[in-house]
RNA sequence: GGCCCCAUCGUCUAUCGGCUAGGACACCAGGUUUUCAUCCUGGUAAGCAGGGUUCGAUUCCCUGUGGGGUCACCA
């Protein structure tokens, strides 16, 4: 399994928009590695792509991994020992390892337009060839080189890759994979901006900050060549890799993604699914411990996971089962747990002092935090009655005979309480022989709303006896 | 299309050569109940196809099929 080297892993966020829930389902994976053995958990941004730059995502992406009960070790706004953790504040790094690949002509400089390349690339796919570069840059001179540099001229640096190799790289989860060096293309290294790509920076960063495994996104693969390109170039060790599958879409076509509907992970808390529930579901997805439980914690889920279980196919995102868990997790919240969570989810209109006998009332009914409007609106915002329902299974007369009775005996309560409206409202339905589903229903009906409500006396209790009186009013005055 | 990866109920999974193929979500039925929800009980539902290897394959190998990923001076 793992030896005694220190595990580091590492999640490295690019500040190009928002936050995917596939990133914290990645960082988590990472997180709990690391966490397990005893090892640190490192944070990197990797902003190196200054045209998809956007401005205040770097504060975004950590407050939302914050928000999700996750941590790091070391990161941009904690340092470490081996800061900075930004990688547009290592650029000179990358520009030595560079300089060092192009003296050990394991890398060369393009002078090749964006125009040219892009030509090329359309006479490959006419020719229904793999679109790659021609290599045009491959063989100038020293001489020619130099003379281009001291014009000024516009170039990259791309990595020299062998021809006809077999490239070979272990996958935790799936042995060794093997890619002949025919299908890698000469990586850009360094762009004409001066920037890293990618490739060569987080080569060097995972190397430089000593990331013993890492776990990622399945769509990786593909690239990972290249990285054993230039772990070998660099006389590097590589790293242990763990690609983990991606979520497709719920009707299980494509990766998930935007266009298909939710995958921010902010948005997820903005509908009310709790971190701990999203958590506990990126747990189970592609994984399960030896007894198969699916409720787990964090601190459960550190110590049991084992990268080497996850699931080598890809996933579909099922959304039914998360409403389901982030259900179970709202229903284990205790009450004050609950008030505190449901704060936010609180409309303007909501009666704040009627919280405390309204929340109880729907907590397991709720499947997200975002539904309690929904649930509990017709407790402080007009109703809407219809008088054909009202009388559904019975005639005028009873039914207004009912809604006198109803609003004379609760009334009359002395003590207003769960308890006596329940056996003011039992004792009319004995003593008059109402039917007791007509007569239950017509009142819920009446005073909610709704053919769906929590609990009648419970409800009718929190509503008070003001607003009953009021309602069972109405309802008499639109059945007469 | 090239290359790479993958393949058990609709979905997520267990099984690491012996299976009457187990669990969870969803679905259906029943119970509790004033409705809904919760809770409890039960049920429907799976090994992509064809070849091998083996006493025996869901499990190992090959081929096909299907799905996914990737082919940028984005990560």
């Amino acid at each position: 399994m793992t030896d005694n080297k220190t595990v580091r892993t590492r999640m490295a966020p690019s500040p190009t928009g928002e936050y995917h829930v596939g990133h914290i389902a990645t960082l988590l994976k990472n997180y709990a590695f690391a966490k397990k053995h005893g090892g640190k958990f490192v944070l990197r941004i990797e902003d190196t792509d200054r045209v998809r730059y956007t401005e205040g995502a770097v504060d975004k992406i950590l407050q939302v991994i914050r928000d999700y009960g996750l941590d790091w070790d070391e990161g941009p706004d904690k340092g470490g020992p081996f800061a900075p953790y930004t990688q547009s504040e290592r650029l000179d790094i990358y520009q030595e390892k560079a300089q060092e690949l192009i003296k050990k002509n394991q890398a060369y400089y393009c002078f090749c337009s964006k125009e040219r390349l892009e030509e090329v690339r359309d006479q490959q796919r006419a020719n229904k060839q793999p679109p790659k570069y021609d290599r045009h840059c491959l063989n100038l001179s020293q001489k020619d080189v130099e003379t281009k540099l001291a014009a000024g001229e516009s170039f990259v640096i791309r990595l020299r890759v062998p021809d006809d190799k077999q490239i070979k790289f272990t996958d935790l989860l799936r042995g060794e994979i093997t890619v002949n060096s025919n299908e890698v293309d000469d990586q850009v290294l360094v762009k004409s901006d001066g920037f890293p790509t990618y490739h060569l920076a987080v080569v060097t960063d995972d190397h430089l900050m000593k990331i013993s495994h890492i776990l990622r996104g399945e769509e990786w693969i593909s690239s990972t060549p290249k990285h054993a390109l230039l772990y070998q170039a660099f006389g590097w060790q590589p790293p242990i890799y763990a690609h983990i599958p991606v979520f497709l879409n719920p009707d299980g076509k494509g990766k998930m993604s935007k266009r298909k509907g939710t995958v921010s992970a902010q948005s997820f808390l903005d509908q009310g699914y709790l971190p701990e529930a999203m958590l506990n579901f990126f747990m189970i997805l592609g994984w399960a411990p030896d007894d198969q439980r699916e409720i787990l914690s964090l601190d459960e889920y550190v110590g049991e996971f084992d990268p080497e279980n996850i699931s080598t196919k890809s996933v579909v995102f099922d959304f039914k089962k998360l409403r389901w868990m982030n259900g179970v997790y709202i229903r284990k919240l205790n009450f004050s747990q609950l008030k505190q969570r449901i704060k936010p989810f609180l409309p303007n209109d909501f009666p704040k002092e009627k919280l405390d006998l309204i929340l109880p009332l729907v907590q397991e009914r709720l499947e997200t935090l975002a539904q309690l409007e929904e649930l509990t609106q017709f407790f402080y915002r007009d109703i809407e009655l219809d008088r054909d329902t009202l009388l559904k299974k019975t005639d005028q007369e009873t039914v207004l005979e009912q809604l006198d009775k109803t609003q004379e005996s609760l009334s009359s309560l002395t003590k207003w309480s769960v308890e006596s409206v329940e056996k003011a409202i039992r004792s009319l339905q004995e003593d008059n022989n109402w039917e007791k589903g007509q007569y239950f229903m017509m009142l819920r009906l009446a005073v909610t709303g709704r053919k769906i409500s929590p609990p009648l006396f419970e409800t009718i209790h929190a509503l008070g006896l003001e607003i009953t009186r009021e309602r069972l009013a109405k309802a008499h005055q639109l059945v007469a």
